[in-house]
DNA sequence: CGTATGACGAGCC
DNA sequence: AGGCTCGCCATAC
């Protein structure tokens, strides 16, 4: 079943919002990249299982987690257990409020808005 | 300690 | 291009 993981410390986790945290308004990332970043080179599935845990007043460097900046890599915003589109649609909201283009069907243009900030070391 | 689950991803058909 | 299957990882039970 799905509750909520004990997130006391150090946990991958909360490695994982900590990466999350470093994405920059306007862009996006990946699962898979942000997975890449916190050091989870094949744990696309955990970053979501992480964000899907990630209480909605956690904050990091004192500002909320920008689950938003979340996609997939597919360029489209992965869907939730619950009602379909609910959850979809308040991020494909937060996303354009950061200045990011999202068409109705809920895909981004990846090659324009990923973040490239920061690459993992060859 | 073994099985099941899921905001993914890369291949195949 | 669109859709299915299989593999990965950490967590829940």
């Amino acid at each position: 079943m799905k509750q909520s993981p004990g997130v006391g410390d150090d946990t991958v986790f909360l490695k994982v919002w900590r990466v999350v945290a470093r994405v920059p308004r306007g862009r996006v990332a990946t699962y898979g990249q942000i997975a890449r970043l916190a050091g989870l080179y094949r744990g696309a599935r955990t970053v979501g299982w992480a964000l899907r845990a990630l209480p909605g007043e956690t904050r990091i460097g004192g500002r909320r987690v920008p689950w938003q900046r979340v996609i997939n890599a597919q360029g489209e915003i992965s869907a939730r257990g619950g009602p379909a589109g609910a959850e979809a649609g308040r991020q494909a909201a937060a996303l354009r409020r950061d200045g990011v283009s999202v068409s109705r069907a809920g895909r981004i243009d990846l090659g324009r808005y990923l973040w490239r900030g920061e690459r993992r070391r060859p």
